[in-house]
DNA sequence: CCCGATAATGACACCGGTTACCATGGATCA
DNA sequence: TGATCCATGGTAACCGGTGTCATTATCGGG
């Protein structure tokens, strides 16, 4: 009996070794260094590309690393460092078409950097968002990091992370930060363009559809949309605006606000394509066709904005190319480049089926 | 000048190491097991839950750790344990929403289990496929991965894993694996419930449009639809079901096919909605109503079903419920379960606005 | 009260890379 | 030619944990 509990007792203190296969044996910077007949330093130096080593040195070294398909390990490399080679994706954003298409707009950057991406959605009401943070930041000791919006308006949390000698990039919709850490959509000049599209089109009475308090977002395409009406003499009526939270329920509520209206607008701009479908909705239910009775315009492009009927005019916005430039900003300081561009990404508004001019 | 060099020469060595804040310097395992007056390797053995340690030992370490705010260095756990704190997410597949459900669901399971998510989309008709996905098992040597279709049904991929030692879960539409190793949807009966919707509305004539060839969840989705219309005397027709590929435009041209037969079917059952969403496309295009004069149903109940209009009458999938299945399945390892439950979920018909009987 | 068995703990090497520092040899300069 | 300097490669210690195995408490029984 004690003999048994003996016998279990060994693999239970090797909890995590367990009976699986074990992994494969790779090659080490020490199979390197033997087969090279140099130190392990020197290959050490090859990995990094330290400028001191001869070149037919180098040329030997790397060929036999290719040769034995050898990798360093990150995690080793990581240890010493006192940093990890992993990108944490941090985001708190009810738009899961935006993140994934963020998402692959990263790992597109990252591909072949040796780098990973590690998703890390959370909680930017909860008390304890920034611990949390801090802690996933701290305990994997983060290369790097990629804020979506609304959290990459938060101060607190980019001082933080500079506490921690934690790289980040913020993503938003003006400029909040150098450069260096910034990949910025304008979103005014797509909102004008959208306010001008309407004006165009004879209307003069507008509605407009908010984004959620805390998003900087919110206020950059209210003020373009607003400067650019203002420009032709026009103005956003108070009762024509109203709150929106970027998701279709909202855009219901919202629609049903305005439609409701004694003097309802001829046109509704929702500041997403999700409200914008809340709207459609609404229209439906109160017997007004789009676009003769009513006109929308969205933002996003997401795929549903063609799925819609009539297609949604909507601004199209680069996400994809914005999550690459973020991933490269990221990774530059790798190769001791300093990114000064600004990464000021232009969306554009594309016309579809669901404007026209208003009924006379 | 050579001076200069040499100064520049210092830190070009140390690449790595920039200027840049160091990282805030953290409790280490030695700072734990000094404060506690034992070894590290005691504490070592609380971190690991060791069954051989005092009860009062396992107390006193444990508050001083709390206090303290220590939590183990995944790096340097995982260097030592020859396996990372990484759960791999590896897909390829079309449909976004799925993914960053499923990967919602994921992050679920693990949290707080000090376990983080990487994400590896991969191209499963690359000839580098199985090589890139290989060396970012081993690189990273991942703890386990997670599996979407259509990959999960890769059997050559499982077993690559198991040749690695690397735990997977897959995510598919029929029992393809044991169930420590399967998080499966019974799409056959989804599928069945809508045929049988379908005909208790009294469609005989009914369309088809399958998912790619290579998804098993097409083989599925279509045996459960046939067997339940011959259960009921009807059947389909050869020229009533033509190929998709679970995209939009795939929907779009099936639904062409579809509709300009001689005598076009009556109902539509379109695999995925997005394919469904091409089918309303079309639909309106030939001048039809949905439902009144064609009938469609989809699979995924996405958040466009319901954007769509008519609603989408469609299948629910618990997609998130089965993200969160597979991380507990992965994870149950480490506590020493081994989950027998087939954790077979069934999907549900959703009935909204797009079927009516056909027209007499 | 002592002994053997068992539970609890510790010493030390090691995981796979890194840095700090030292040793060497060749080039440069007076 | 010797002193000086630079480029290069080697060595040992370290990053923060874990495995192995030895060693020290603890306990029940004779």
């Amino acid at each position: 009996m004690a003999r048994k509990a003996q016998a279990q007792a060994r693999p239970a203190e090797a909890v995590a070794e367990t009976a699986r296969a074990a992994p494969k044996r790779r090659a080490t910077i020490n199979d390197i260094a033997r087969l090279a007949k140099v130190s392990k330093k020197t290959v050490s130096r090859v990995i990094n590309d330290s400028p001191f080593v001869k070149e037919d040195t180098r040329k030997r070294i790397a060929e036999i690393m290719l040769d034995l398909g050898y990798e360093p390990d990150p995690q080793a490399r990581g240890l010493a460092f006192r940093r990890s080679f992993l990108i944490g994706l941090i985001y708190d954003n009810p738009n899961a078409q935006f993140v994934v298409t963020m998402q692959e707009g990263l790992l597109d950057g990252v591909r072949g950097s040796g780098f990973e991406l590690v998703v890390h959605p959370c909680d930017r009401n909860s008390p304890k968002f920034l611990d949390d943070v801090r802690s996933f930041v701290e305990r994997q000791k983060l290369y790097g990091v990629v804020l979506l919006p609304p959290i990459s308006e938060n101060d607190k949390l980019t001082a933080l992370l500079e506490d921690h000698g934690c790289r980040y990039v913020r993503v938003a919709s003006a400029v909040l930060d150098t450069p260096a850490r910034l990949v910025s959509s304008n979103d005014r000049i797509a909102t004008a363009e959208a306010a001008n599209h309407l004006a165009d089109m004879g209307h003069t009475r507008i509605g407009l559809i908010e984004g959620p308090p805390g998003f900087r977002s919110r206020i950059e395409r209210r003020a373009g949309f607003e400067e650019a009406l203002k420009k032709r003499g026009l103005s956003l009526s108070k009762d024509c605006v109203v709150d929106g939270a970027y998701t279709y329920d909202s855009g219901v509520a919202g629609a049903k606000v305005l439609l409701s209206l004694k003097n309802r607008p001829t046109a509704i701009f929702a500041c997403n394509d999700e409200m914008a479908a809340g709207v459609y909705q609404v229209a439906r239910e109160s017997g007004l066709s789009v676009p003769e009775d009513l006109s929308i315009v969205g933002f996003d492009d997401t795929p549903m904005s063609n799925r819609l009927w009539p297609p949604l005019t909507t601004v199209r916005w680069p996400i994809l190319e914005m999550g690459r430039s973020a991933a490269r900003k990221l990774l530059a300081e790798l190769r001791g480049e300093t990114p000064t561009t600004p990464d000021a990404f232009e969306p554009r508004l594309v016309l579809r089926k669901s404007t026209a001019p208003p009924r006379p």
